[in-house]
DNA sequence: TCCCGATATTTTAGGTTTCAAATATCGGAG
DNA sequence: CTCCGATATTTGAAACCTAAAATATCGGGA
């Protein structure tokens, strides 16, 4: 959301600077990122106005929802891409919010397995109905074959860049 | 109780209601979603480790680094699209560190211009140079013309959005 | 069995971020 | 000139987030 985030006013100046060539990759991040800051302020703002909740609270119900018998906060933190220590405040206020529960894991001490409450499960079947319909509004200048392209070169690039970096290309020489 | 949980009743005829079409936007955004986190915590990471910097503090200084007479704290909090009391501590850690420095507005006494030190100055150019070069590394799997490709439905994508926002289309009916 | 590297989680410290309220100033209408 | 709504910034509270260190447990090999 805050990155880099694009200035409008010069957007076409430096189209045509030889000087580095890596232009091209910055023009398209700085593209990305505001896109993305621009539909991700939305969906943070209309969450806090109808639901009186956050985005990362709605990204963690989103993955318990997909698990009828939750997941243990590692398993959490991977899919959200975020840290463990993150997770575990994240987990303590939705435990205190009834929205979320955590058990000891079967077999293993060290684990917890979280999991949605029932109130919390109906709660979050309201705000993903309200998510798509936002995103539907959010999306609407591109076709059903237009977001296939985009997607297709999302995954095409998130490929290659995780190829890259296993290859060790961006670590120092 | 915080959470919205006034309409128990209809919560399925409302998720049934909209249920189907808005599958491939969801998708779309969280590749998006997951490509851009990708990007941003190698660049994190980077930052880091090779300037001892973070991600927000670099982006401030890109801002001023296109304005050699400095801009106010509320141009810088616009084009970064974060609020004030964002940037005010953020210029405040950025002076700490005598990469940036404040004067006040020649004509309102209520502003501030803030610029670069030519500390700031010279530092932020070995980070851009850094940064132009891993985003080439992170963008290698597209070529120009993807690249280009992308860029124009982002843009697509970005207008539509703004012009439903601005018809109030987000806004509770 | 004991030890040890790996895994799961929490804790700690520091930054980042938002919203809302407070403060100060501006600039125009009357 | 005075008042008043708008603008620029700061402050405070709460949440979010990360990295790194600490704690607890696991699981396998000697």
């Amino acid at each position: 959301m805050t990155l880099l985030a694009q200035n409008p006013l010069d957007a076409e100046t430096k189209a045509h600077e030889h000087e580095d060539g890596h232009q091209t990759q910055l023009r398209l991040w700085l593209r990305l990122l505001s896109f993305s800051a621009l539909v991700e302020s939305q969906i943070r703002r209309r969450l806090r106005e109808d639901f009186r909740t956050t985005l990362p609270r709605f990204d963690l119900m989103a993955q318990l929802e997909r698990a009828d018998d939750g997941m243990t906060l590692n398993e959490l933190s991977k899919r959200m891409m975020v840290t463990n220590g993150n997770v575990t405040g994240l987990v303590e206020r939705l435990v205190a919010e009834g929205l979320v529960e955590r058990r000891p894991a079967p077999k293993d001490r060290r684990a917890q397995f979280v999991r949605l409450t029932p109130l919390g499960r109906r709660l979050f079947q309201h705000m993903a109905g309200a998510h798509g319909r936002w995103l539907a509004v959010l999306f609407s200048g591109l076709d059903e074959k237009e977001m296939e392209e985009m997607m297709a070169l999302l995954g095409k690039a998130k490929l290659s860049a995780r190829e890259a970096l296993s290859r060790g290309e961006l670590e120092i020489p």
